[in-house]
DNA sequence: GTCTATATGAAGATAGAC
DNA sequence: GTCTATCTTCATATAGAC
């Protein structure tokens, strides 16, 4: 994956300072590539050397250890995609119009960034003490502005869920599976592919009076 | 976990052999939970020698690897979804009936065997050759049964849906998501929580026209 | 069926030269 | 900023006694 590829193309989304291929990019490209074909633990410190044709000990002058290769690939992913959903707030629209915003958002930051955002949402094990906390914080951020907004849905009897919480875990998994299918170039676009689940979400939670209007 | 709560519950559900705590099984059973725990490359044969209080060898005389031990759990879990799915296959039902037991047969199992479930749903990468091919057809058989429920759906004109492998993507992403976060003992019962993927599975994929007799 | 003992390799990480 | 060399620990797996 090229450096280029990591700024998001939508409006609205970040984008990302478009770095020369320096070392430290270059070993967290291809920490982010194994990560995601292995696992973490599947990967050797040297076997990221190898992937960038530099030696062992050059990754920890810039990585204090592996921990902290993973660390910084999880922070990237959280904090890009709370900035994306605060960029998008917009408290004049209502549940449905947010809603959708965020869910299409979601999906599309998730299919663009499918590596990252994998190992992102699958390695959380490989983290410890202080480092797991912090992303475990970002993580919990994140689902905050989910739930917040359906409870303002249900609060407005827009949307009717059995179980505010349990709408927003069902919410989240839906729309980050997609990065273990979606693939670029397939039969939909990464854009079909946002629509429908930010459609699919919506049918979920509206109130069934009101689903004729919306979706 | 005691070997009782292997068996599963509910009509429908395959009744494993309640066995004694032969050590095969012991194994058997604390690799899935550390597994699960750790991941499956974090975990030694060590660790689960210890946990099972033997040494490590002895874990070589019940299975050939480590290798081995996943694939005992994913293959588990998997001829025992595609047993659960064959028994509950109802010609006579419509694709209504059907996929929204299928759902929720499928969320009862991931919740009842959480352990083992979400193993055999995130450690594929640590199979390799004939192993890894293996789970893959297993994979795919239990994919078709339900895209072709789907599918059915979309003949009769009672589903209605962009793309039939995308929506079966979607929906078994959704359905295995549970696993992840569901807490025997907390605010929803099993029973609810699969109740609220098989409906929301349903709101998903049905016709708009036919939505309101149904769900 | 379980053990002790161990072969063999690979892992994460560091020291210190250039 | 990158290297060579290496320390130390841990991994999987096997041999063979009991």
């Amino acid at each position: 994956m090229s450096v280029i590829e990591l700024s998001a193309s939508a409006p609205g989304f970040i984008r990302r300072e478009a770095r020369r291929p320096e070392t430290q990019e270059l070993i967290y490209q291809a920490a982010v590539r194994l990560f995601r074909e292995q696992g973490y633990h599947a990967t050797s410190i040297r076997n990221i050397a190898t992937a960038v044709d530099i030696q062992p000990a050059t990754i920890y002058h810039y990585f204090r250890n592996k921990e902290a290769i993973l660390y910084s690939i999880m922070e990237r992913v959280l904090t890009d995609l709370l900035a994306i959903q605060q960029r998008l707030a917009n408290p004049e629209a209502g549940p449905v119009e947010q809603l959708r915003e965020m869910v299409r958002a979601h999906v599309h930051f998730h299919c663009e960034h499918a590596l990252e955002a994998f190992v992102a949402d699958n390695e959380l094990r490989g983290l410890s003490g202080d480092l797991y906390d912090r992303i475990i914080a970002y993580r919990d951020r994140y689902q905050a502005m989910f739930r917040q907004v359906i409870e303002e849905g249900v609060r407005q009897d827009v949307f009717r869920v059995p179980d505010v919480r349990v709408a927003t875990n069902i919410l989240l998994v839906m729309a980050t599976g997609a990065v273990t299918w979606f693939c670029p170039g397939g039969r939909l676009s990464l854009e079909e592919i946002a629509d429908i689940h930010a459609t699919l979400a919506l049918k979920g939670v509206i109130a069934p009076e009101k689903s004729k209007q919306y979706t």
